[in-house]
DNA sequence: CGGAAGATCCTCT
DNA sequence: GAGGATCTTCCGG
């Protein structure tokens, strides 16, 4: 299968320029198919409150996906996924966690699932009960923990506070398949910056 | 209205 | 690598 590979794509990486998104270059990043929304989001510096750092780690979802939260269309849990391009969505996870998502065309979306650490380190390992820094933000709930995210934030644009989002130069990408799901799970949509030690695990 | 499943993480072995 | 924590959501009856 293609997820068998390491993919060591092209960078096809869409560097856009200096500065946080906002207003129409929100909506241009985000106003495309999640899988380049997914790929182009790889470099990209998230902060929430100041805290934060740069996207290692994404996997695409769509309307038509079996391991999507749209599959069976609007629901009161996922409604925000269905805003504008650039929307927040946010939702508990096992009971305990929070995962963090973009929104892209209507029901499409793109989980952020680790960052490499960069500003707020310290308020991050008091968040996190830990000092390491390689797992301060490996993985969708650990990230969220890390940044303060929770459904008070939820369904709301990027370009508004407390979210700050800036584009990247390309980054090395490599991709695979989709963590922790067990319908359509075959498709390679997990993307993930070739080489960073900020992973929820490596690609194999 | 009950119950199983779930886009996770941590601890222990 | 396995198992438990923990609880919301949604589907089936």
């Amino acid at each position: 299968m293609l997820s068998a590979f390491i993919m060591t794509d092209a960078t096809t990486n869409g560097a856009i320029g200096v500065g946080a998104l906002a207003g129409e270059s929100l909506r241009k990043f985000f106003e495309r198919d999640a899988i380049t929304v997914s790929r182009d989001l790889l470099g990209c510096h998230l902060t929430v409150d100041g805290v934060g750092g740069r996207i290692t780690e994404t996997e695409a979802y769509f309307p038509d996906d079996e391991a999507s939260h749209s599959f069976r269309g609007p629901t009161k849990r996922n409604g925000a996924m269905y805003g504008k391009p650039g929307n927040v969505y946010i939702y508990r996870i096992y009971g305990m966690y929070w995962c963090l998502n973009f929104v892209c065309h209507p029901g499409s979306a793109a989980l952020i699932r680790a960052l490499e650490p960069e500003t707020g380190i310290p308020v991050m390992m008091a968040r996190r009960g830990t000092d390491m820094l390689t797992s301060l933000c490996s993985g969708p709930g650990k990230l969220c923990q890390a940044l303060g995210i929770d459904i008070t934030i939820n369904d709301r644009l990027l370009d508004r506070p407390p979210y700050v989002i800036a584009p990247s130069a390309p980054v090395p990408i490599v991709s695979g398949k989709r963590i922790g799901i067990t319908k359509n799970a075959e498709a390679p949509w997990r993307f993930g910056i070739q080489g960073s030690r900020y992973l929820s695990k490596p690609f194999r």
